[in-house]
DNA sequence: TAATAAAGATAGTAAAACTATCATAAATAG
DNA sequence: CTATTTATGATAGTTTTACTATCTTTATTA
């Protein structure tokens, strides 16, 4: 027996839902590869058409253009990391644990969970790190807002401020700082493979590790 | 009598030094706007030649392309901070008030300190608000760090780092605080523009203010 | 088996991101 | 003050991107 999890998100962000259809699901397999291979700059639908053995004009079908298709690829991983922040705090008391589970799951929520098969969590959350924040600067923001495109995000960071206000209810800033959680987390990842100087994150081996231990080292401080 | 201040960035940002001639200057002052107006990705040297009535050509003769002109305007951005920080904190013993002086720089230096004529200060901090991270979040981000296209920014991470460490000569992550209070300062004033629900800090009035508050409150908190 | 929906094949357009060349205007060196 | 170099303008052309349109073929499902 196995139990079936289907990431839903805002249906605005797709022309005909990827993940119901083969071709769908190529689609977002392939397009979290390019995205990782090309940035998302270099990223286009005639790249991910050849990639698929598919067409243009089907990969058009389905998104838009490949803004929406990285929207929908980062709107599915908040929400998965917010059905998996969810799941493994269920049946903690401690808040202090729970924000401990959080930090690991956005440091790693890739690492010991099982997803779907045509999305590699792993290299997901790598494409998000590099190329997540391109989803929301753009000039484009306010009307993609107005649409509900980052309530997947605002509702991570809701969950996330409960937590903290749980600690500490006196606290001033918990939105901000479950918002911090998540942006410092995927910088600093990035920062010590690319730009190792503008962290005290070592390149080396687990530098997720050290993000983690980072991050309960701040919040501990700033909770306290 | 008045002190001609010239900011310098790496050679290799450019083709031809655009601080030194009229049209150069011209190209600086139009593209903050530009960039303001249209967004990186929308933002094209057509454009940009139509607003300073010249040429295409004659723009490439500048710059290589638009992503190294956004990397001149940031570098540029960088070393201006950096410059007035060391200005405005020359004369500080308490390296408190040290960094209370750098958080004010990194919310709105652009307020109170003179700067060249040709750059909007103003304009050029929300440019890089909005599309600064865009700069380093790119498939040549290695390319052009071995370039030194990143040295501005890591020497100003090294002298808050530096501040940091006056304060609390133990503190574990003073690079990576330093780069949170720069990266976390414009993504709240931007956050409270654009996606208010991720921070606490209010849309209205002096948001900077609050931004700045904040910063405070946090670096108080984990130097303690 | 017919109807309908999904995907493939192909073609075409407008704009972006350049490169190249030649002419003209401006600065400066002798 | 002319000659030469340098900077800029004008124009044209190429490749790629980001689509849109249409028509055919292949799957589904009623």
């Amino acid at each position: 027996m196995s139990v079936e999890i289907k990431i839903s998100v805002n249906e605005g962000l797709y022309l005909k839902e990827p993940q119901d259809t083969k071709l769908g699901r190529k689609i977002i397999e392939s397009s979290i590869i390019l995205f990782n291979q090309f940035g998302f700059e270099s990223f286009t639908f005639k790249k991910l058409a050849k990639e698929i053995n598919s067409t243009e004009a089907s990969v058009y079908r389905y998104f838009e253009n490949k803004h929406l298709l990285l929207l929908f690829l980062i709107n599915w991983y908040w929400e998965w990391v917010g059905y998996h922040i969810g799941i493994n705090t269920m049946n903690i008391e401690d808040p202090k644990v729970k924000l401990q589970v959080i930090i690991h799951s956005f440091v790693s929520a890739a690492k010991g969970n099982k997803g779907v098969a045509y999305v590699n969590e792993s290299k997901l959350h790598h494409m998000v790190i590099s190329e997540g924040l391109k989803a929301y600067h753009t000039k484009e923001v306010d009307k993609d807002n107005s649409k509900g495109f980052f309530l997947s995000y605002k509702s991570l960071v809701d969950k996330v401020s409960e937590v903290i206000l749980e600690i500490n209810p006196n606290f001033k800033y918990p939105h901000a700082l479950a918002t911090n959680l998540y942006e410092t987390s995927n910088n600093h990842i990035y920062f010590a493979e690319h730009l190792p100087r503008l962290t005290d994150v070592s390149k080396e081996a687990n530098n997720a590790d050290e993000v983690e231990n980072m991050l309960n080292f701040f919040t501990d401080k700033l909770l306290a």
